[in-house]
Parts: structure tokens; C-alpha cells; sequence
RNA sequence: GGGCAGGUACCCAAGUGGACAAAGGGGGCAGACUGUAAAUCUGCUGCCUUAUGGCUUCCAAGGUUCGAAUCCUUGCCUGCCCA
């Protein structure tokens, strides 16, 4: 096993905040001399399967974990998403059903275990002590802990001045969040700094049921691709790992020069210095083909990359176009000259969601055809089978439209 | 349980009987500029058959009116104060 110095160097590299330093030294220690791994543990939400760069901040430092010897346990908090959404407002999350929790699980898995050795990692869902927990138990956890207390939390205690709703149930967040360290004798856990307040309900409550309390780790939260906000699926700015190799790519291209810093930082173990003294373009698309090759493997980050390219910086027509398709006699009015209204004809791709954005696109001078600009709306396109029509939609979207008799 | 203030488009937020598809900001999209950058500037941003056109919107359901996001009634939801 490796040495504690060792560990810790690994285990400190680019987080933000341990609590507490000591008590992870010296559990380290025991661990060593114990001949016993620790518990490290991270909570996911069961609703949003969809995981993207963000949470592999977190992902990956389990993994340093994992490489160490420690036992990892990847915790889906199924019972705690069933209860309620705690951001208020007024979308009422949907209970989901066991069904599709597993599921859930399933995609977690595809997703984590790119990262993650499968064979190592413990996969646990909260359900499995909280559904067996009577209302006795629910109410005893309730009472380890004060209104105050609770309050003192960033974002309830900004709702609360603020006059914004907070619903009792989701004071049961953060309770049942600490209650899961309880229940699976976590002797770490990690969590995003904005986690923080979380994090440290698991220590005060294993201390009153009789535990050690775990060591905390705050990682940084990942800028998205706005460069200003958290990553999250809700803003809109996320990268998915599931995103498709090109679509990945061409999202990291899109983000600033400095959040690029920030991502070469938290997502890859590249030299800094040597970044920044490369071209940011190149350095860019380095990242970026880093990333996709991650997700989809070396070929399809070399793959995005010529695509990207391709598409991009020499303007040529993609080999695979975002849409495809095919008009038949029955989209025209006159067989013997055939066409169709451009408006008509952009709609059809399915690359905008309606025609009146189809039209707003074509007046703003968003669509090409065959590489020529058209702005007219009310253009009647002339089809000639055999001859598709190469379209540019849009900055970023391509179709092909093929007339067949 | 009582009193008061609210519920407007993706989000925030104006509007308090007709000129409202509804100000302004954010976000998004497009154009210019570029390195598909970012920043900046400009435009667009409910839907639909050609649009000096039609249709559906301002929590919900009724009602008043020639006409309602705006007034009335009831209900639902939120905050504050009192119990």
C-alpha cells in the first residue's frame, strides 16, 4: 500500500477545502495500519442520469480513492429524489417509480464506469434504508437537529429573508443526506463546496449516533460553458458525457479562452504552463479531442476533430449532415416544375421548432442553400431529383434535402 | 382561522377596461466581427395557410362589458402580519 504522504498528495490535489485535515492524516494511518480501506462516499441524484463534466470533478477524485485501495461507494439517492424537489418553485418533481430508478442506475453506471473500475466500486441507493424507515425513525433523526441549525443553510436562509417558499420536507434533504454517512459508516465523503453544509449534517449526525464523523472534501464546482455559472443540466450549459462525440466537441470549442484554463485544470492532469503557451485555438481543440476521447474512445476524438475542421474552419459541407431529407411528389405542387417554399423546406429538416422560426431564421440570413444565402421567406426552392440540395441551418446545422419522383 | 400583499411569455419584471402578442432586463437564436471563440454592435425571440391577415395567451373556472392581463365571484397557490 502506498504511503500516507503519498496519499495524501493524490487525495489533496485540486480540492478546495478538508475538514478535517488531521482526522484524515490519522485515519490514513489507521487504515494503513489497520490493513483497512476507507469508506469514501458520494451522493448523485437519481433524477438526472445524465451526467456531464461537471460531476466528473467528483467522479474523478473518487477514483483517486478507487486507485489507492479505498473503497469507493457511489451512492444514487433515489429516496431522497422521490421526496420533493428542494429548489421549491413550482415544479413539483414526478415520483419515480422503481423502474425507472433502475434504470437510472443502469445509465450512472455506463456513464460512471468509464472513469470508475466497476469491479471496485460499491453502487448503493438510499431507498434501501430509508423506505424501511418508520415514521419512529424519521422523526427521531428530526430531532437531532434545529430549525436554526437548518437555517443557517446558504440558500434556505436566503429563501427564508427573501420571503421565498421553503417547504418542511425539505428540511428532510440535508438530514437524510447525513443519515446515508450514518448508515453506510462513511469514513469520507465528497461533495461539491456548494454541498458543504450537507457534507457536515453526516458528521454532526454520526457523532450522535455513535460514530467517528467522516472527513469532508469540497470540490470546486466546474464553470459551464457560459463560463460563469455552475455547470447544470437546468442552465443549459452543460457537456454531457453522452453527448455525441461531435456535438461534445464543438461545445468545448465554444467556451472562452480562460474557462478553458479553468477546465484543462479540473479535467485533465496536462501541464498548465505548456497550455498557456500554446496557440488557444489549438490548445482548445486539444482539450477537446482529450475529452471526447475519454467518452467515446482515441478514434472519435480524432474523429471530431477532423470533422470539426472540416465543418467549421475550412466551411465545408459535413459528411454526416444533422438532418436528412427526402420530398416526394406529393410535397410539390406542380410535378412537371417542381418546388417547395423555403419555409416549408427548412421545417421539414426538423432543425427549428417551427416554421415561424424557420422563417425568422431564413429574413435573418441563417440559411444557405448550396453554399448562396437566402433571406427571402416566400422563395419557391426548385427541386430536380437527383441533385440534393446541400443547407446550411443555422450556424451550426446542416441538412441534406433530396428530391425523389 | 383572520387581515394584508401577490400569481404576467423560458426566467426576472412593467402593465390596472380599448392603441397589448403585452414595456424593460436576462437567457436563447441570427447577422457583422473572429480562432465555430469570448467580448462588442445590430436584429429577432407565441403559433399558423400567401400575412396593412388569422388564431391561442397574462394561475383556474365562471361572470360583467360592444370590448378584460386589467372589473366582479369562487377556487387553487405563495409571502407577510395576527391567532
Amino acid at each position: 500500500m502506498t504511503s500516507v504522504a503519498q496519499q495524501l498528495d493524490l487525495i489533496l490535489r485540486g480540492i478546495v477545502e478538508v475538514i478535517n485535515p488531521n482526522e484524515l492524516e490519522s485515519r490514513l494511518v489507521r487504515s494503513l495500519k489497520e490493513q483497512r480501506p476507507l469508506r469514501v462516499k458520494a451522493g448523485f441524484d437519481p433524477t438526472a442520469p445524465d451526467l456531464h463534466l461537471g460531476h466528473t470533478v467528483l467522479i474523478h477524485k473518487l477514483k483517486h480513492f478507487q486507485d489507492l485501495g479505498h473503497q469507493v461507494i457511489f451512492l444514487i439517492g433515489d429516496f431522497t429524489g422521490m421526496i420533493g424537489d428542494p429548489t421549491g418553485r413550482s415544479e413539483t418533481r414526478v415520483a419515480l417509480s422503481k423502474e425507472k430508478v433502475l434504470e437510472n442506475a443502469k445509465t450512472y453506471e455506463r456513464q460512471i464506469f468509464k472513469i470508475l473500475d466497476p469491479h471496485k466500486t460499491q453502487v448503493e441507493f438510499n431507498s434501501r434504508w430509508m423506505s424501511a424507515m418508520t415514521a419512529d425513525g424519521l422523526i427521531e433523526l428530526s430531532a437531532h437537529y434545529t430549525v436554526a441549525r437548518m437555517l443557517e443553510r446558504e440558500d434556505f436562509h436566503k429563501r427564508y429573508t427573501e420571503g421565498k417558499p421553503i417547504s418542511i420536507h425539505e428540511f428532510m434533504y440535508p438530514l437524510i443526506q447525513g443519515y446515508d454517512s450514518v448508515a453506510l459508516k462513511a469514513d469520507v465523503e465528497l461533495g461539491g463546496t456548494d454541498q458543504k453544509f450537507n457534507l457536515l449534517m453526516g458528521r454532526d449526525l454520526q457523532r450522535d449516533y455513535g460514530q467517528d464523523a467522516q472527513v469532508v472534501i469540497t470540490m470546486p464546482l466546474l464553470e459551464g460553458t457560459d463560463g460563469v455559472r455552475k455547470m447544470s443540466k437546468s442552465l443549459g450549459n452543460y457537456i454531457a458525457l453522452e453527448d455525441k462525440p461531435d456535438e461534445m466537441f464543438g461545445k468545448v470549442m465554444s467556451i472562452s479562452d480562460a474557462l478553458m484554463q479553468r477546465y484543462y485544470e479540473l479535467l485533465t492532469t496536462e501541464d498548465l504552463e505548456r497550455v498557456k503557451t500554446a496557440h488557444p485555438m489549438d490548445a482548445k481543440q486539444s482539450l477537446a479531442e482529450l475529452i471526447v476521447a475519454r467518452y467515446h474512445g482515441v478514434e472519435a476524438g480524432r474523429e471530431a476533430r477532423a470533422m470539426f475542421q472540416q465543418k467549421f474552419q475550412s466551411r465545408e459541407f459535413p459528411d454526416q449532415p444533422d438532418a436528412r431529407v427526402t420530398l416526394t411528389s406529393s410535397d410539390v405542387k406542380d410535378v412537371v416544375a417542381p418546388s417547395i417554399g423555403l419555409v416549408d423546406l427548412v421545417a421539414r429538416t426538423g432543425l427549428v421548432p417551427s416554421k415561424s422560426e424557420a422563417r425568422r431564421l431564413i429574413v435573418q440570413g441563417g440559411v444557405e442553400i448550396n453554399e448562396q444565402k437566402f433571406t427571402d421567406a416566400n422563395a419557391a426552392i426548385p427541386l430536380t431529383a437527383g441533385k440534393p440540395l446541400h443547407m446550411r441551418v443555422g450556424r451550426r446545422k446542416f441538412a441534406v434535402a433530396e428530391y425523389k419522383v
